[in-house]
DNA sequence: GTGTCCCGACCGAACATTCGGTTAATCTAG
DNA sequence: CTAGATTAACCGAATGTTCGGTCGGGACAC
C-alpha cells in the first residue's frame, strides 16, 4: 500500500527547507519566523513537525555523519594496501559531501554553543583521527611522503575536501561530479605542478 | 612625546577582544552581553569605543582583507614566472593567514546578512579571481597541469589555504610558523605521493 | 467524531541599543 | 600650587524589538 503523494510537511521533508536556509543564513542568524517564510507555512505549525529548532540541527548533522561513517565501512575502505584506501575514502568523501551537501554544509559549521553542536564536534573530531591513521599507514609502506608531518597533512587534506562545502553547487550532473572528485584526488596525490 | 601606557580600551584593543568572541561563538550567536563579560567592562561602556556590534565585525573584515591583498602588491607578487608568482602568492597568503588568524577568520565565516557582510563577499570574490589569474597564466607558461580546470583548482588550492582557520592555533613558534607554510606549497604543488 | 495539519494571537526571555548619570584623570587660570 | 572646568571612560537601568516557543481552536479527511 504505497502513499499517495501528500503536500503537507514531514519531519524530513522540513528539514530539507531548514538546512537551506540555515545554510544561507547561518544557524544562529536563522530565525523560526524565516524557516515558516521559506516553509510557506505558520511558525507555529512547525512544532507540529519537530520539537524546536535544535531538534533541525540535530537531524541535519546526524545524517551527516550518518553519511561520512559509512564511507569507513565500504569495502574500498577496509581492504588493500593503505595508500588505496587512502585514495577511495578521499574520493568518497568528496562524493558524499557532494551528494550530502546541505546536511555536511551545515555539520562543518557548527561551533559548539550546544550540547547537540559540541557532540557533533567530537565525532567530526573522531572521523579525522580515523583518516589520520590512514595517513600514517600509508607512510609506513612507504607511498606516502615522510617529509611532512601527518597531522599536518591529514588536516590540508581534510581542508581541501571540505572546502567544497563553500563552492560546489549541484546540478551539473553526474559526469561533473566524477571530475571534481577525480580533481580532489589528483591535487591531494600529485599536486598541481606538471 | 610618547603617550603613557593606558589601561584602558581603545576601538582595536576593545576589536581584539570582540573577535576572540566572535570566533569562539560566531558573529550571530554572540550578544553584546557576551562581549562586555569578555572585556570586562559594561555593556553600554562598548558603545562608547565603536557604534555598535556591526562595527566590530566591520573592522574585522576590513583589517583581514587589508592584509591579503597587501600580498599582491609585494614584489614576489607581480614579477618573475606565473608558476613563481603563484607559490609565493601562496606562501604569503598562508602566513598572512597565521599572522592575522582571528581577522581573517570572521572574514571566512561571513554569510552575507547584513550589507557589511556582503561587501566583505565581494572584496573575497575580487581576491579569488586575482588568483584564478595567476593559475592560468601558469598553466599558459606551461608550469601547471593543463589537465584540472583553472577555476576548480583554485577552489581547491585556496581551500585548502583557508582550512588553516579551523585549526592552526599560533605560539609554536616562527620555526613551525614556516613549517606549515611549506607544508602548504609543498602540498599542493607536488601533491602527497612519494 | 477523531486525528492530522495548520493557523493567529500570544508569552516571557533575550536581544541591541540608549539614557542619565558618576568617577577619576587632565588641563587651565590665577 | 591649586580651585575649578573639562573630558574620557565607565556604569545601572530602561527602551523598543525580536526571539523561540505555547495555546486554543478551525478545516477537513477518513
Amino acid at each position: 500500500m504505497t502513499m499517495a503523494k501528500r503536500d503537507t510537511y514531514t519531519p524530513d521533508s522540513l528539514l530539507a527547507v531548514a538546512v537551506e536556509v540555515f545554510n544561507e543564513r547561518g544557524y544562529d542568524g536563522t530565525s523560526m519566523e524565516h524557516l515558516s517564510q521559506a516553509a510557506g507555512i505558520s511558525k507555529s505549525s512547525i512544532y507540529h513537525h519537530v520539537r524546536g529548532k535544535e531538534e533541525l540541527l540535530e537531524r541535519a548533522v546526524g545524517r551527516a555523519l550518518e553519511g561520512l561513517f559509512a564511507i569507513l565501512d565500504e569495502p574500498g575502505a577496509v581492504r588493500g594496501r593503505a595508500i588505496e584506501r587512502l585514495e577511495f575514502v578521499t574520493r568518497r568523501t568528496t562524493q558524499v559531501l557532494m551528494a550530502e551537501l546541505p546536511y555536511v554544509t551545515l555539520l562543518l559549521r557548527v561551533r559548539g554553543n550546544t550540547r547537540t553542536e559540541r557532540l557533533a564536534l567530537a565525532r567530526r573530531r573522531e572521523f579525522d583521527q580515523r583518516m589520520a591513521g590512514l595517513l600514517t599507514a600509508a607512510v609506513a609502506e612507504g607511498d606516502l611522503r615522510a617529509d611532512m608531518d601527518v597531522k599536518l597533512a591529514t588536516r590540508l587534506l581534510f581542508g581541501m575536501i571540505n572546502s567544497l562545502v563553500e563552492w560546489y553547487r549541484p546540478g551539473a550532473g553526474a559526469r561533473a561530479d566524477e571530475e571534481v572528485a577525480a580533481a580532489v584526488v589528483r591535487l591531494a596525490f600529485d599536486g598541481l605542478r606538471t
